[in-house]
DNA sequence: ATGGCGTCACCCTGACGA
Protein backbone atom coordinates (compact mmCIF):
# COMPACT_ATOMS: atom_id res chain seq x y z
CA UNK A 1 0.00 0.00 0.00
CA UNK A 2 1.45 3.26 -1.02
CA UNK A 3 1.61 6.37 1.04
CA UNK A 4 2.62 10.05 1.26
CA UNK A 5 3.32 12.46 3.60
CA UNK A 6 3.96 15.95 2.82
CA UNK A 7 4.89 18.87 4.71
CA UNK A 8 4.26 23.18 3.87
CA UNK A 9 5.14 26.19 4.89
CA UNK A 10 1.91 28.29 3.84
CA UNK A 11 2.74 31.30 4.71
CA UNK A 12 -0.29 32.51 5.90
CA UNK A 13 -2.88 29.66 5.41
CA UNK A 14 -5.96 32.55 4.96
CA UNK A 15 -3.96 34.24 1.72
CA UNK A 16 -3.08 30.41 0.89
CA UNK A 17 -5.71 28.04 1.45
CA UNK A 18 -7.11 28.29 -2.64
CA UNK A 19 -3.62 26.80 -3.38
CA UNK A 20 -3.43 24.17 -0.90
CA UNK A 21 -6.78 23.17 -1.44
CA UNK A 22 -5.94 22.94 -5.44
CA UNK A 23 -2.43 21.47 -4.88
CA UNK A 24 -4.31 18.36 -2.73
CA UNK A 25 -6.70 18.41 -5.10
CA UNK A 26 -4.01 17.58 -7.34
CA UNK A 27 -1.27 15.80 -5.04
CA UNK A 28 -3.54 13.35 -2.69
CA UNK A 29 -1.55 12.61 0.27
CA UNK A 30 -2.22 10.47 3.06
CA UNK A 31 -0.88 13.65 5.28
CA UNK A 32 0.45 16.79 5.39
CA UNK A 33 1.65 18.81 8.04
CA UNK A 34 1.70 22.82 7.36
CA UNK A 35 3.15 25.71 9.25
CA UNK A 36 2.89 29.20 9.46
CA UNK A 37 -0.82 29.46 9.56
CA UNK A 38 -0.92 32.90 11.11
CA UNK A 39 -4.59 32.18 12.23
CA UNK A 40 -6.11 31.60 15.43
CA UNK A 41 -8.27 27.54 15.84
CA UNK A 42 -11.40 29.06 15.53
CA UNK A 43 -10.63 30.41 12.22
CA UNK A 44 -8.99 26.81 11.16
CA UNK A 45 -10.93 26.13 7.97
CA UNK A 46 -12.09 22.43 9.13
CA UNK A 47 -15.14 22.49 6.79
CA UNK A 48 -13.29 23.36 3.32
CA UNK A 49 -10.61 20.29 4.54
CA UNK A 50 -12.96 18.34 5.69
CA UNK A 51 -14.97 18.04 1.59
CA UNK A 52 -11.71 17.17 0.38
CA UNK A 53 -11.25 14.33 2.57
CA UNK A 54 -9.25 15.38 5.38
CA UNK A 55 -9.65 15.15 8.47
CA UNK A 56 -7.38 18.72 10.73
CA UNK A 57 -5.97 19.20 14.09
CA UNK A 58 -4.32 22.83 14.31
CA UNK A 59 -2.81 24.91 16.78
CA UNK A 60 -2.31 28.79 15.77
CA UNK A 61 -2.01 31.77 16.99
CA UNK A 62 -3.00 35.45 15.87
CA UNK A 63 -0.20 36.70 13.33
CA UNK A 64 2.53 34.23 13.58
CA UNK A 65 3.82 30.71 13.72
CA UNK A 66 1.05 27.89 13.76
CA UNK A 67 1.05 24.19 12.65
CA UNK A 68 -1.63 22.05 11.56
CA UNK A 69 -1.72 18.02 10.25
CA UNK A 70 -4.37 17.20 8.21
CA UNK A 71 -4.75 13.78 7.55
CA UNK A 72 -6.84 11.16 5.59
CA UNK A 73 -6.46 8.84 8.53
CA UNK A 74 -8.08 8.81 11.99
CA UNK A 75 -5.90 11.19 14.06
CA UNK A 76 -4.95 10.32 17.78
CA UNK A 77 -3.20 11.34 20.81
CA UNK A 78 -2.65 14.75 19.69
CA UNK A 79 -0.33 16.77 21.48
CA UNK A 80 0.55 20.38 20.99
CA UNK A 81 3.99 22.22 21.05
CA UNK A 82 6.38 20.54 23.26
CA UNK A 83 5.17 19.40 26.69
CA UNK A 84 8.47 20.16 28.67
CA UNK A 85 9.40 23.36 27.27
CA UNK A 86 7.07 26.49 27.98
CA UNK A 87 6.26 28.25 24.69
CA UNK A 88 3.93 31.37 23.50
CA UNK A 89 4.77 30.34 19.93
CA UNK A 90 2.75 27.75 18.27
CA UNK A 91 5.46 25.79 16.47
CA UNK A 92 4.45 21.90 17.01
CA UNK A 93 1.71 19.61 16.57
CA UNK A 94 1.88 15.77 16.80
CA UNK A 95 -0.55 12.99 16.26
CA UNK A 96 -0.60 9.24 15.28
CA UNK A 97 -2.14 8.34 12.38
CA UNK A 98 -4.06 5.28 12.05
CA UNK A 99 -3.06 3.77 9.18
CA UNK A 100 -3.91 0.19 7.17
CA UNK A 101 0.12 -0.31 7.78
CA UNK A 102 -0.10 0.54 11.35
CA UNK A 103 0.31 3.74 13.74
CA UNK A 104 2.30 5.85 12.53
CA UNK A 105 3.67 9.24 14.95
CA UNK A 106 3.54 12.51 12.89
CA UNK A 107 5.66 15.46 14.22
CA UNK A 108 4.86 18.54 12.43
CA UNK A 109 6.95 21.63 13.36
CA UNK A 110 7.62 24.97 12.39
CA UNK A 111 11.34 25.55 13.76
CA UNK A 112 12.31 28.94 14.98
CA UNK A 113 13.73 30.91 12.56
CA UNK A 114 16.58 32.47 15.05
CA UNK A 115 17.24 35.55 13.09
CA UNK A 116 21.01 36.15 13.68
CA UNK A 117 23.58 34.42 15.21
CA UNK A 118 24.64 36.29 19.19
CA UNK A 119 20.62 37.64 19.10
CA UNK A 120 18.42 36.80 21.33
CA UNK A 121 16.43 35.10 18.83
CA UNK A 122 19.13 33.00 18.03
CA UNK A 123 19.40 31.77 21.84
CA UNK A 124 15.92 31.21 21.68
CA UNK A 125 16.23 28.92 18.67
CA UNK A 126 19.02 26.36 20.25
CA UNK A 127 16.79 26.08 23.53
CA UNK A 128 13.96 25.98 21.49
CA UNK A 129 15.99 23.19 19.14
CA UNK A 130 17.43 21.10 22.33
CA UNK A 131 13.94 21.10 23.78
CA UNK A 132 13.04 19.29 20.75
CA UNK A 133 15.58 16.73 20.20
CA UNK A 134 14.52 15.36 23.97
CA UNK A 135 10.78 15.30 22.81
CA UNK A 136 11.44 13.40 19.64
CA UNK A 137 13.83 10.77 21.37
CA UNK A 138 11.15 10.01 23.73
CA UNK A 139 8.21 10.12 20.97
CA UNK A 140 10.70 8.05 19.23
CA UNK A 141 11.47 5.42 21.93
CA UNK A 142 7.04 5.28 22.59
CA UNK A 143 6.28 5.37 18.46
CA UNK A 144 8.67 3.71 16.56
CA UNK A 145 7.41 4.48 13.05
CA UNK A 146 7.98 8.19 13.31
CA UNK A 147 7.99 10.56 10.59
CA UNK A 148 9.11 14.71 11.86
CA UNK A 149 8.24 16.84 9.26
CA UNK A 150 8.36 20.72 9.15
CA UNK A 151 10.16 24.16 8.27
CA UNK A 152 13.45 23.07 9.89
CA UNK A 153 15.03 26.58 9.19
CA UNK A 154 18.23 24.67 8.54
CA UNK A 155 19.96 23.98 5.75
CA UNK A 156 21.43 21.03 6.59
CA UNK A 157 24.68 20.85 4.38
CA UNK A 158 26.49 24.07 1.55
CA UNK A 159 24.88 21.58 -1.26
CA UNK A 160 21.38 23.01 0.61
CA UNK A 161 22.22 26.45 -0.18
CA UNK A 162 22.46 28.81 -3.20
CA UNK A 163 25.47 30.36 -1.80
CA UNK A 164 27.05 28.11 0.92
CA UNK A 165 30.54 30.65 0.97
CA UNK A 166 29.09 33.73 1.00
CA UNK A 167 25.96 32.72 3.44
CA UNK A 168 28.76 30.71 5.65
CA UNK A 169 27.52 30.53 9.27
CA UNK A 170 24.96 32.96 8.97
CA UNK A 171 21.53 31.90 10.21
CA UNK A 172 20.17 29.04 8.86
CA UNK A 173 24.08 27.60 7.78
CA UNK A 174 25.53 28.21 11.45
CA UNK A 175 27.75 25.10 12.35
CA UNK A 176 25.33 24.79 15.62
CA UNK A 177 22.25 24.85 13.59
CA UNK A 178 23.82 22.01 11.51
CA UNK A 179 25.03 20.70 14.38
CA UNK A 180 21.21 19.77 16.11
CA UNK A 181 20.25 18.70 12.96
CA UNK A 182 22.79 15.79 12.75
CA UNK A 183 21.75 15.04 15.99
CA UNK A 184 18.38 14.74 14.88
CA UNK A 185 20.06 11.85 12.65
CA UNK A 186 21.72 10.55 15.38
CA UNK A 187 18.98 9.16 17.14
CA UNK A 188 17.91 6.91 14.32
CA UNK A 189 16.27 9.37 12.05
CA UNK A 190 16.81 10.22 8.39
CA UNK A 191 16.79 12.86 5.65
CA UNK A 192 14.46 10.98 3.20
CA UNK A 193 15.23 13.36 0.28
CA UNK A 194 18.94 12.51 0.36
CA UNK A 195 17.92 8.45 0.21
CA UNK A 196 17.56 9.40 -3.63
CA UNK A 197 19.52 10.96 -6.38
CA UNK A 198 18.39 14.44 -6.40
CA UNK A 199 18.65 17.26 -9.36
CA UNK A 200 21.48 20.15 -8.30
CA UNK A 201 20.63 22.63 -6.56
CA UNK A 202 17.68 21.66 -5.22
CA UNK A 203 15.87 23.94 -2.42
CA UNK A 204 12.38 24.29 -0.78
CA UNK A 205 12.63 27.93 -0.07
CA UNK A 206 13.21 30.91 -2.03
CA UNK A 207 13.33 34.62 -1.35
CA UNK A 208 10.09 36.60 -2.50
CA UNK A 209 12.71 39.22 -3.28
CA UNK A 210 15.61 39.78 -5.93
CA UNK A 211 13.30 37.32 -7.99
CA UNK A 212 15.24 34.67 -5.51
CA UNK A 213 13.23 31.97 -7.46
CA UNK A 214 13.37 32.86 -11.08
CA UNK A 215 17.19 32.66 -10.29
CA UNK A 216 16.63 29.22 -8.23
CA UNK A 217 18.73 31.53 -5.03
CA UNK A 218 16.81 29.24 -2.65
CA UNK A 219 17.56 27.18 0.40
CA UNK A 220 16.56 23.45 1.18
CA UNK A 221 15.28 24.33 4.55
CA UNK A 222 11.76 21.74 4.90
CA UNK A 223 12.63 18.42 5.74
CA UNK A 224 11.04 15.26 6.03
CA UNK A 225 12.83 12.29 8.52
CA UNK A 226 11.95 8.93 9.44
CA UNK A 227 12.50 6.31 12.01
CA UNK A 228 14.20 3.09 11.17
CA UNK A 229 10.91 1.38 11.04
CA UNK A 230 9.63 3.27 8.02
CA UNK A 231 12.79 4.18 6.03
CA UNK A 232 12.86 0.74 4.73
CA UNK A 233 9.34 1.66 2.94
CA UNK A 234 10.36 5.04 1.57
CA UNK A 235 10.38 4.94 -2.09
CA UNK A 236 10.75 8.71 -3.13
CA UNK A 237 11.35 12.40 -1.67
CA UNK A 238 10.65 15.38 -3.89
CA UNK A 239 10.30 19.04 -3.71
CA UNK A 240 7.08 20.32 -6.06
CA UNK A 241 8.13 23.00 -7.39
CA UNK A 242 4.93 23.73 -9.11
CA UNK A 243 3.01 25.75 -6.44
CA UNK A 244 6.11 28.85 -6.34
CA UNK A 245 5.29 29.35 -9.97
CA UNK A 246 1.33 30.06 -8.58
CA UNK A 247 0.20 34.05 -7.99
CA UNK A 248 0.40 35.01 -4.78
CA UNK A 249 2.71 31.73 -3.86
CA UNK A 250 4.10 31.12 -0.45
CA UNK A 251 7.88 31.46 -0.12
CA UNK A 252 8.10 27.46 0.38
CA UNK A 253 7.26 24.50 -1.79
CA UNK A 254 5.87 21.12 -0.20
CA UNK A 255 7.89 17.95 -0.02
CA UNK A 256 6.58 14.92 -0.31
CA UNK A 257 7.69 11.59 0.74
CA UNK A 258 6.19 8.18 -0.59
CA UNK A 259 6.25 4.62 1.39
CA UNK A 260 5.54 2.01 -0.74
C1' DA B 1 24.96 48.55 5.61
C1' DT B 2 20.47 48.55 3.61
C1' DG B 3 16.60 47.05 1.10
C1' DG B 4 14.60 44.24 -1.86
C1' DC B 5 8.85 41.13 -0.97
C1' DG B 6 4.91 39.53 1.50
C1' DT B 7 1.79 39.23 5.55
C1' DC B 8 -0.29 41.02 9.57
C1' DA B 9 -1.87 44.55 12.90
C1' DC B 10 -3.24 48.78 13.40
C1' DC B 11 -3.65 52.77 12.11
C1' DC B 12 0.41 53.60 7.91
C1' DT B 13 4.55 52.45 9.78
C1' DG B 14 6.75 48.64 11.90
C1' DA B 15 7.64 43.71 13.14
C1' DC B 16 8.91 39.59 11.30
C1' DG B 17 10.28 36.18 8.25
C1' DA B 18 14.64 33.54 5.95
Amino acid sequence: MVMKIATWNVNSLSVRLPQVLAWLAANPVDAIGLQELKLTDDKFPHDAFKEAGYEAVAFGQKTYNGVAILSRHPLADVVRNIPAHADEQARVIIATLDTPTGPLRLINGYFVNGQEPGSEKFAYKMRWLQALQDLVRAEMAAHPRLALVGDFNVAPEDRDSYDPVGLRETIHHTTEERNHFKALLELGLTDTFRMFEQPEKSYSWWDYRMLGFQKNRGLRIDHILVSEALRGSVTACMVDRAPRKNPQPSDHAPVVVTLG
